[in-house]
DNA sequence: CAAAACCATGGAGTAGAGTCAATGGTTTTG
DNA sequence: CAAAACCATTGACTCTACTCCATGGTTTTG
């Protein structure tokens, strides 16, 4: 698909898209057409964007992502530690949601006393 | 108590509390002594600084939580809507708690590839 | 008491994650 | 077929949340 058709299935600015793409978070191809240079998404992005979305919500930086996205292997499988990397990356977003079912639960309060 | 202590206690830079400082989001008064312009913290302050990291977990921007720890009485009472500020992060936060719980099981999905 | 550690203020600088604007092509649509 | 809608690329800009630096004064400590 174009570039539009993912912007609104994703609610994503053209902008969001194109700068992921330069990151490397998603990939296109040059599209059927040989005339233009659009170019073309395949569904399974639509699929990505929505990891990538999760992935903030749980506080990762787009460099993390980078690593969890490209399937984990980085350039030298010597010195990065795959399973470690993701080992990390759980307990950081396990003490994250901790941390923000605490403060919901302060949000709760704040409502019961305003109404009480 | 004063900065340093202050610092070691929430594992926060001086750089950073003064910056909240600067933003309201905690307080300091002169201190006991005349004879030096260092602040006093007051004991509490750890306190608050806990719930601004929880909610900097949550997603809340600084000024959202401004507005939350600022008990909530913004300028105009008219205007703004204090229960409506609250529902609003609460489903924001509920969101956000979801996404980030829908990838801590990609998270754990992934580490059982790798293992298997 | 001198060196080390601490403190305040003001302002500049940085990193991350987008967002905007300019320019110039290509498709779609009424 | 012309106007409207879409697309690509480049580079500059913004905003948030810090972080660093320079300067100069104050406590603490061996």
């Amino acid at each position: 698909m174009r570039i539009g058709e993912l912007s609104r299935r994703t609610a994503l600015s053209r902008d969001t898209l194109r700068y992921y793409e330069r990151l490397g978070l998603i990939q296109s191809q040059p599209g059927v057409e040989p005339t233009n240079s659009y170019r073309d998404y395949p569904e399974e992005t639509v699929f990505t964007l929505e990891q990538i979305a999760d992935a903030q919500a749980a506080g990762l930086t787009i460099a993390e992502l980078s690593v969890f996205l490209g399937q984990l292997d980085a350039a030298d499988p010597e010195t990065f530690d795959a399973e470690e990397f993701l080992q990390d990356r759980i307990e950081e977003v396990e003490a994250r949601i901790e941390r923000a079912n605490r403060f919901l639960e302060s949000l709760h309060a704040a409502k019961r006393v305003l109404a009480g």
